[in-house]
DNA sequence: TCTGGGGTCCTAGGACCC
DNA sequence: TCTGGGGTCCTAGGACCC
């Protein structure tokens, strides 16, 4: 049988540990400049608010006090505590996201998921959901269904019959509007439908989906963590940005970030891209663009990710925009190298350990590179982030007695 | 006024081959 | 008044996820 545990609303959830004054109070989480909302409390929801809902668009629906600004350095550090409790009780896990993760078991784990997930609240404070199935897909269902009673375990046939297909793991908006439209509306619906229909229609990932509510296991769990195939910085900016050296300092700075994620897995890149864009939402003068350059050699050096990172916003950069959002990525990712005929194996080695080096006194103190400005800063509006309790020895919790 | 960031996989269609 | 058949590889873009 595979489990999804799902923390409930977890963003919210890890606010509400060191301020349990949020207990039972309409709660939301904004994503980066305070833009969008990215988790809501049960009450939250209630009020109407969705997800993804721009903040000026609710903000008269919910008292200030509640609302905060992203705390990932928290969430991430609440996340990996819930992980490692799993990873005890379980052998065969599959991290899926900051907040779930799918295990794997025979059936005698059946009876104690209730004590699981008491266990995981009285360790962390986090609720959580546990849904089981045949399958990931079914698992994924049934822990939408323990939003409410806290486990469920997908046994029979007949709810799905009450579930939307929106519900499904895999469907998104446009399927779901797909799929209405031509009268399938229930989970059940598309569980019944053709094999040949879904394929050609669908294709073969949804196709995977179906049989997956058949019962029949089409993704198995990655236990391991694979290399990422792609890297990506990127950034909106409430104030848009004009000026082609401040995109190229943007650019630099995004770049260098790019380079340590390549080496903290131990990658190197062959082609660069560099994607800039004026605000989406205004239709008029409406500019966006991308470049993507190949990289004379594979690498994972940042002076050479900046160099060619600041080529390819030459290449589109047009003046006389505003621009809202700046990317760097990097794909071609490989963990073998061919080396450049031309350059040293001296020369190499030199590059590599300068960049251990940089990488190992960033941990300690932050430098940076002269190419992304004096003072290097992404301005964001954070207005309300809560403190690192956990990650900072500075932001501790304080109580007086 | 104000609209996130970071990923994966699949497919259609073009280029190219014999 | 007329231009085959069958294949591979690559890429852009679209779908999805949290």
């Amino acid at each position: 049988m595979f489990a999804l545990i799902d923390c409930n609303n977890f963003f919210v959830s890890c606010e509400r540990i060191f301020q349990p004054v949020l207990d039972s109070k309409p709660v939301i989480v904004l994503s980066n400049n305070d833009g969008c909302v990215v988790s809501r409390s049960n009450e939250a929801k209630r009020l109407g608010i969705k997800m993804g809902q721009p903040y000026f668009e609710c903000k008269d629906l919910i008292n200030k006090t509640y609302v905060f600004s992203s705390n990932f350095e928290l969430y991430g550090d609440i996340s990996g505590r819930i992980m490692s409790i799993i990873k005890k009780i379980f052998t065969d896990i599959e991290i899926y996201s900051i907040d779930e993760a799918f295990v794997y078991f025979k059936d005698k784990h059946k009876l104690c998921l209730r004590d699981i997930r008491t266990y995981i609240k009285k360790c962390t404070s986090i609720p959580v959901s546990i849904g089981v199935g045949q399958t990931k897909t079914l698992a994924k269902l049934a822990s939408f269904l323990a939003k409410k009673t806290g486990v469920y375990i997908m046994d029979q046939n007949d709810i799905l019959k009450s579930i939307d297909v929106s519900e499904v793991w895999g469907i998104g908006n446009n399927y779901t509007k797909f799929l209405k439209d031509r009268g399938k509306t229930t989970v059940y619906d598309l569980k019944i439908s053709s094999d040949s229909w879904i394929k050609r229609n669908m294709g073969v990932g949804v196709l995977k989906t179906v049989y997956e509510l058949r019962g029949v296991p089409c993704f198995a769990l990655n236990k391991n963590i694979e290399p990422k195939k792609g890297i990506l910085t990127s950034r909106s900016f409430k104030k848009p940005i004009t000026e082609k050296i401040e995109l190229e300092e943007k650019v630099s700075m995004f770049a260098t970030r790019v380079g340590e994620k390549l080496r903290s897995q131990g990658s190197k890149a062959s082609f660069i891209n560099v994607y800039i864009r004026t605000n989406r939402f205004n239709k008029e003068s409406y500019y966006s663009n991308v470049a993507k350059i190949e990289l004379p050699i594979q690498t994972d050096y940042t002076p050479e990710l900046i160099k060619y990172a600041k080529k390819g916003l030459s290449q589109i950069y047009r003046a006389g925009y505003s621009y809202k959002k700046i990317a760097v990525f990097v794909t071609g990712i490989t963990n073998s190298m061919q080396m450049n005929i031309f350059e040293s194996v001296r020369a190499y080695n030199k590059k590599t350990q300068l960049m251990k080096t940089v990488d190992k006194i960033n941990k300690k103190y932050p430098i940076f590179y002269a190419a992304s400005g004096i003072q290097p800063k992404l301005f964001m509006d954070k207005l309300n982030r809560s403190k690192r309790y956990t990650t900072r020895w500075d932001e501790l919790k304080c109580i007086k007695i």
